[in-house]
DNA sequence: GAAGATATAACGAAGTTCGGACTATTCAAC
DNA sequence: GTTGAATAGTCCGAACTTCGTTATATCTTC
């Protein structure tokens, strides 16, 4: 199988480029003092791994642990996670969510689910699994 | 013509999480001190539009002039870009890359090329000018 | 040539990241 | 069971980034 054109390597590179700077640009209307990246990461993370420990989501993420000890201490201060003892390891702590704080979680995953849906209304239906398709095969390799 | 699936929306919206995040944990493994994001783009910018001003730059990328100022500071500091008063308008500077700078910026076209030649493979020669195609209409609209 | 607009830089406050030191537990081994 | 190493997490402080305010120099326009 030959390789890419120079031209569809040109051609990928300025869409996505165009992409993620729009993306940015959308993303900073929010009116609510915006949460830091990482910390909408960390919410992320702990909405679909309630009770997981810091050392978890800091490793999934790729940051010190003492980086995550400060986002989730944001986070606590907002009121929008809960940090817990638990029995069973006495060093350990549990991550959940607040209210407050799966109510933000979901708000971010409407935001993007709306992105989602921008994105794919302008493929035809038959387009758009192909392009799920290419897609997955494209960030798993499982083709 | 009917709205995306929930399933179209779910599988899009996991493969751009797995690759946001292993595209960011990549991007984490350079040796050097990293440039920051927005001295990167900045870079990139002027990569391709010599002699532009700062305040060009900061329209572009959305941020306030002062932080643009920042980060031509910082990148003067470390001998990436000069800066020029112009006859023209001796109240505007004109931003050009220096040789390292230049360097730099190659460097960074060159690991998202790279990045984009690895995507491209996966799939094959017919279907990558129809996901580039997909793509752009995406992005662009202009289907 | 005075008033106002424009391009940029200097300064400083607020916030983020992360290395190093520290505490509290648990585990392992004797 | 006590000692020593390993583990989970936090606190502190230095370095850095962003961005609002203010200052400076230079056009522009009437």
């Amino acid at each position: 199988m030959s390789d890419p054109t120079e031209d569809q390597l040109v051609a990928l590179g300025t869409a996505f480029e165009t992409f993620a700077r729009r993306y940015k640009l959308a993303d900073a209307l929010r009116s609510e003092r915006p949460l830091a990246e990482l910390d909408k990461a960390v919410l992320l993370y702990v909405a679909e791994h309630a009770g997981c420990g810091p050392t978890d989501v800091a490793r999934f993420l790729g940051v010190p642990t003492t980086t995550l000890s400060s986002a989730t201490d944001r986070l606590a201060k907002r009121g929008f996670l809960k940090r817990e003892r638990i029995e069973a390891d006495r060093r350990a702590v549990a991550l959940t969510l607040s209210e407050a704080g799966a109510a933000y979680a979901q708000a971010q995953v409407e935001t993007y689910r709306r992105m989602y849906m921008l994105m794919l209304s302008r493929l035809s239906p038959d387009e758009r699994d192909r392009f799920i398709a290419m897609i997955t095969k494209i960030v798993y390799n499982d083709g």
